[in-house]
RNA sequence: GCCGGCGUAGCUCAGUGGUAGAGCAGUGGAUUCGUAAUCCACAGGUCGAGGGUUCGAAACCCUCCGCCGGCUCCA
């Protein structure tokens, strides 16, 4: 059968062989060797056997993936995973092994073993690691069925191996080895463990196995592999940035947030310069739901607890609420979501078909319980609020508004740097509510939806709410890492359970839909991704301080008390550095201080009566009149300013 | 919640059984300086909380609280 490798050539391969067969003369035209090979939406490695089944029988057309390709690294770190495994049962032989799969930045292997792994097991475990690479063993794959498989793992005590296996559906599996080592395994692999380059384990946690909390606990060993040290090197550097760039860390030297041990966990308190950017963010939000034709509502954080019965909070949100409270013989219930309280604004009074769509928006503060150890700086709490708003519409209607809300998120991220993001549209759980039909119809609005805007998107199956489908979106911040903000959800319950209705054309009643949606998600989350972005140097129009004026000497101060308050009476934030320091250091401090502009003023400048304008790039504006610095910083001040210098 | 690690001045951290330390920040003084750290002095602590071991505990043991990294979950 033939073999046809993209841009490499043509080759005889016997059915059931694997490609190594035809290392050799791959070798002879190539230059440089391919690490793998796609097929169609498949990865191949060297060592799979081929068989007519791919293709049509007679031809296999193959891409190849070199390692530069992104893809490269699965194959590689997969293999890492198994170095990593076969490290650890030779040094503890009586460890037994779970999984040990490539992820995003590196891999893993779960572990169990009577003790934790500690820092020293880590070093002993990367120095065996690093032997077993420099022996260059070549991998090999073998099939063989299900009850080899068995014999063969529990004759190495591999328990939780023969569960896996117990688990396949096929009558073969196959296993991957190198040396000694011998590991159930659907690959892909590179060919030998000489061609991992570099490689460095990272931490040691505990994780359960398979995930659920009733099974024992394994250690997971995580570590990072790469085809060259440099990019090792260049991983590692990018893992100290994300240190920099650490909200938590930022947070607190900036003065923008603190989360109290006296206060209480996930209970956030913003410090003024963080509620200054609170607070101009939502101002701006505000403003641009009015535009948009939302009204604004403020409802209570605590309500009477038959409220949630009502709502289905209690039967299917409770482990996630604070435990009621009772006073005078009645429970209350602090608050986990804001929509029972809009259904009330809308029950005031009968509802026409005219009036809809309706839109209430709040900026909603709520508290969830959330188990201790999921706490994340602003990323994570148990008090947060949400930038929320409920539509009320009818169904014909649904596609456009759901259209509109989209635009709004799109343009809402856009104005805070976030150009890309993920979307998943999430369907129909197990456990649902309503009729199977208008969850379809919900389903197709949303699709459609993100059609009409151009979006492409994933499907997360059976993920959605129990009581209709969603669209999250996931922001891909200047790292590259994603976060979860934006939520748009269809649904029919609440309606249903608080008997919603309005009067149609025909004077019947009808039942309207309900958009529930948060745009920016939480204020507290979307600040705290805002300030990884942008490393806690904001633009212009939320940084808390927006110049600094900074004197060269003592004489300068009343030169530069009369240059401060002019542009605080023109509308900017403005501190004062009128210490008797050194330029240099008033420099480093208002730089350390993230903040835009120094506004720097010595005997020059007032003579001249003109300003020194420094930005926190370091680049610097000689001799700029104190109308032109204003009219420039006024161009700045405004939440599209960043828009519109991209396009 | 579970597993591991950690908790010392406002911040970053040193201190492994014998009199609580440094740098930065703060305060006072000197200096008047041109685009990322001027010098001197002073002040600052219930060593997360409670209990125990010991002649003696920041250090060793126990319990609790919090934080960090994971597991699970989500805005």
């Amino acid at each position: 059968m033939k073999i046809v490798i993209q841009d490499i050539g043509e080759f005889d391969l016997q059915p059931g062989q694997p490609l190594k067969r035809i290392l050799s003369e791959i070798k002879k035209v190539v230059k440089k060797l391919p690490v793998g090979f796609k097929f169609q939406e498949e990865y191949l490695d060297w060592h799979t056997p081929v068989t007519s089944s791919l293709g049509n029988g007679e031809l296999v057309e193959l891409i190849p993936i070199y390692p530069d390709d992104k893809e490269a690294l699965w194959f590689l770190r997969h293999t890492a995973s198994h170095v990593l495994a076969q490290a650890v049962k030779e040094l503890f032989p009586e460890a037994k092994l779970g999984i040990g799969p490539a992820i995003e930045d590196g891999f893993y292997y779960d572990i169990y073993y009577t003790r934790p792994f500690n820092e020293e097991d880590l070093e002993k475990i990367e120095k065996k690691v690093k032997e077993i690479i420099q022996k260059r063993l070549p991998l090999e794959r073998r099939e063989i069925s299900k009850e080899e498989a068995e014999k063969l793992f529990s004759s190495l005590k591999e328990e939780f191996k023969l569960e896996l296996i117990k688990e396949i559906n096929e009558d073969t599996v196959s296993i991957y080895s190198q040396g000694d080592f011998v590991d159930l395994c659907r690959g892909p692999h590179v060919l030998s463990t000489g061609d991992i380059k570099a490689i460095k384990l990272l931490s040691v946690s505990g994780a359960y196995w398979r995930g659920d909390e009733k099974n024992p606990m394994l250690w997971r060993i995580y570590g990072t592999a790469f085809f060259s040290k440099e990019e090792l090197e260049k991983y590692l550097k990018r893992l100290e940035e994300i240190k920099k760039r650490d909200h938590r860390k930022l947070g607190k030297e900036l003065e923008l947030f603190t989360i109290e041990e006296a206060i209480g966990p996930g209970l956030v308190i913003w410090l003024p310069k963080g509620a200054l950017i609170r607070n101009l963010i939502e101002n701006f939000w505000k403003e641009e739901h009015f535009k948009r034709g939302y009204q604004l509502l403020y409802t209570p954080h605590i309500a009477l607890r038959d409220l949630w019965k009502v709502s289905g909070h209690l039967d299917f949100y409770a482990e996630n609420m604070f435990p009621s409270m009772e006073l005078e013989n009645r429970a209350y219930q602090l608050k986990p979501m804001n929509c029972p309280f809009h259904i009330y604004v809308y029950n005031q009074k009968r509802r026409s078909y005219r009036e809809f769509p309706i839109r209430f928006c709040e900026l909603g503060t709520v508290y969830r319980f959330e188990r201790s150890g999921v706490l994340h700086g602003l990323l994570r709490v148990r008090g947060f609020t949400q930038d929320d708003a409920h539509i009320f519409c009818r169904e014909d209607q649904l596609e456009e508004e759901l259209t509109n809300v989209l635009d709004l998120v799109v343009y809402f991220l856009k104005v805070f740097g976030f150009y890309e993001y993920k979307i998943f549209v999430s369907t129909r759980p197990e456990k649902f509510v309503g009729d199977p039909k208008v969850w379809d119809k919900a389903e197709e609005a949303l699709k459609k939806a993100l059609e009409n805007k151009g979006l492409s998107y994933e499907i997360d199956p059976g993920e959605g709410v129990f009581y209709g489908p969603k669209i999250d979106l996931k922001i891909k911040d200047v790292l590259g890492r994603f976060w979860q903000c934006s939520t748009i959800q269809v649904d029919f319950n609440l309606p249903e359970r608080f008997d919603l209705v309005y009067v149609g054309e025909n004077n019947k009643f009808y039942r309207p839909i309900m958009v529930h949606r948060a745009l920016l998600g939480s204020l507290e989350r979307f600040l705290g991704v805002l300030i990884e972005n942008y490393a806690g140097a904001f633009p212009f129009w939320i940084s808390p301080v927006q110049l600094k004026v900074l004197t060269i000497t003592d004489r300068t101060i009343p030169y530069a008390e009369k240059v401060a308050q002019t542009l605080e009476k023109a509308g900017f934030r403005v501190e004062r550095d009128f210490r008797s320091e050194k330029l240099n250091y008033k420099i480093r401090i208002a730089q350390q201080e993230k903040v835009p502009y120094m506004v720097i003023l010595g005997d020059k400048e007032e003579e001249n009566q003109v300003v020194s304008l420094r930005s926190r790039t370091g680049e610097v504006l000689n001799n700029l009149s104190l109308e032109d610095l204003i009219s420039k910083l006024k161009t700045e001040n405004q939440p599209y300013y960043q828009l519109n210098e991209r396009s």
